[in-house]
DNA sequence: ACAACCATGTAAGTAGTTACATGATTTA
DNA sequence: TAAATCATGTAACTACTTACATGGTTGT
């Protein structure tokens, strides 16, 4: 159960609202962990309830921005979390799948869907790298700073395989069958 | 929605049983798609309801091995969801979360679970060249061969780049904090 | 015939997805 | 003041998880 953790998370760094958390996502967080809108804003009634956030003022109805902050309940949650053993989640890689199916009943169109992707994952590392590049304090800073760019380099080296991986996938899909 | 078409896939490699295949997936497929047998015996049933799939002998009730063969239109249902374009699915990385909660509210414990899955990759990884050095054949074989060798190549690159990481991240935890 | 196990299945719950709805705020 | 957009939310659905149940088979 990530989620709830990632807005603390985020909550700590920033106290926002909701929508302002969503934009985060897509720009930073989202990069590790995805969630939509309505993802953000069930958890974050959630974590209210639970009594580790607090949502400052207006507690109006809609159309209102609510800013939520931590609470040190909601703090401490976090520190457990962070520490607790926790397995690797199972893989579930579908292009994986896709590829086993091209052996048995291929040649398919795949090529073309790999060739997309390819594009992608050039786009992700690209987006990456400038972040690297513009943040370059991140490398020497402190303990916080080097644990941020460790998972920065993690997306990194992340799409830099998985284009290593496609261009492996596109000369042998490009072979004609014998 | 890969689970089905992991099926179909394994099915035409030779046909079997509900439980021969939770069994198949513990060893090789589920390496990149993971399923329980509850999910297995579910979809099983739904791949028959549609056509794609027929169960051969005793269509008796439970306890008794019911084993299932592709039909024609479950391979073509297959042949054309591997071409299908599809987006890579959005990441969700629990260990990145942590690292960054840990970034906010650290340190604490974390070094001793990485530790701890670390020595997991290791196994896996083992695991992986195992297989590869056992069937060195993938490695110039037929295309399918080829293709098969490339899918298990790119699990040892992840096992691989999961504990290089590992051990970066061991090194910055290991700092005092400043 | 009894215990242990194997193969299949049911049920309840959770996280995530997709589509849509409503109240405020800004802009033309 | 009407239209567009922003912020928050509801509802229905799907895939996956966890725990448990039942009918056969096998071994002693």
């Amino acid at each position: 159960m990530s989620l709830p953790h990632a807005l603390l998370t985020a909550l700590i760094e920033q106290p926002c609202s909701g929508s302002e958390l969503a934009g985060r996502f897509d720009r930073s967080i989202g990069y590790f962990w995805h969630a939509t809108h309505q993802q953000i804003y069930r958890e974050l009634a959630r974590l209210e309830e639970a009594g580790w956030v607090e949502s400052l003022p207006p507690e109006s109805g809609r159309g209102r921005k609510r800013v939520y902050q931590v609470l040190p309940a909601g703090r401490n949650e976090l520190k457990h979390w962070v520490a607790e053993p926790q397995d690797p989640k199972p893989q579930r890689d579908e292009l994986m799948v896709r590829l086993r199916a091209e052996a048995v009943v291929g040649p398919t169109g795949l090529h073309k869907d790999i060739q997309r992707r390819l594009e992608l994952h050039k786009q992700k590392l690209a987006l990456y790298q400038n972040i690297e590049a513009r943040d370059q304090a991140l490398k020497t800073g402190s303990r916080k700073a080097r644990l941020q760019h460790l998972v920065l380099s993690a997306g990194i080296l992340q799409e830099t395989l998985w284009i290593d991986f496609s261009l492996k996938a596109l000369k042998i899909l490009s072979e004609k069958p014998s």
